[in-house]
DNA sequence: GTACTTGCAAACAGTTTGCATAGGC
DNA sequence: GCCTATGCAAACTGTTTGCAAGTAC
């Protein structure tokens, strides 16, 4: 998802309909590199949409999943979260504090050939604790 | 996991109770590279253990992986898998078929630095269309 | 006007939990 | 004998579904 704007297009030219409730979700995640999940979303976007129901959010992401928008991510171990950021790129997950944070690579990542297989994401990712809980040194129980 | 004995004396070193149900969910999954879900585990070792049940099952998966003998994937979107086999490699899921596959990379893969980071684990997954459906040309709707 | 989308609630799947009983060490 | 593991069922969480009513185009 480059802008709000690129996306309504794209989504406009895919033959998607714009409601407002899909508007609303759009915006929520263009820029946002928090990687939220459906429940943060709904949390969210409800702010400011208050009618909005949990149902539309998924059909929302799921929408904008096809529509090659945003890309799943499946690092926690419980829920999907998501990502509006397409540009292939790795993902830490913070066995502390929770929080995913986004690795990008010093070059560009070049995903390899597998020989007979027909390959259309890869996802990589890392597992461990944060630069910040290292700091605070706050561990929970590690 | 290296061998069922190498694993069991491993857990005895670690204070864990060997009990039969435990036994043949590790004998279930020694050397297995079709990545069984619990479910898939529940199944199949009930049927040369008929007593055991699945918060058995979630009980022994779970002391299996703080022992480090198997690994979790997250490959899938609902639910988790389960790999025996703990050195550094990929793991290939088929669109199509929902097969996930082993990829042993050429060569030793490192697990690169972060820096500021502490690295526990690292899990790359490949999305695509495996051999065998490409070959047999039979794809559900892709 | 038509076909797709919404909101709601109920259904569903995978996983976890509480507790009395059983059994490894 | 102690303390952990088991089995069962019920609870819980994230996600999906069915359907009547609403709305983008």
């Amino acid at each position: 998802m480059k802008s709000v704007k690129e996306c309504l297009n794209n989504l406009k030219k895919k033959g998607f309909k714009l409601t407002p409730q899909r508007q609303a979700v759009i915006e929520y995640l263009e820029g946002n590199s928090s990687h939220p999940s459906a429940a943060d979303m709904f949390r969210e976007v409800k702010k400011k949409y208050p009618m909005i129901s949990f149902a539309t959010v998924y059909n929302t992401l799921k929408m904008l999943g096809e529509a090659k928008e945003i890309i799943s991510l499946t690092i926690g171990f419980d829920k999907v979260n998501f990502d509006p950021n397409t540009e292939q790129h790795g993902h830490f997950f913070c066995q502390n504090c929770g929080k995913i944070i986004d690795i990008f690579p010093d070059k560009k990542m070049k995903i390899e050939e597998i020989e007979g297989y027909q390959i259309n994401d890869r996802q990589i990712y890392y597992y461990g604790i944060c630069s910040e809980c290292l700091k605070a040194n706050n561990l929970d129980e590690l």
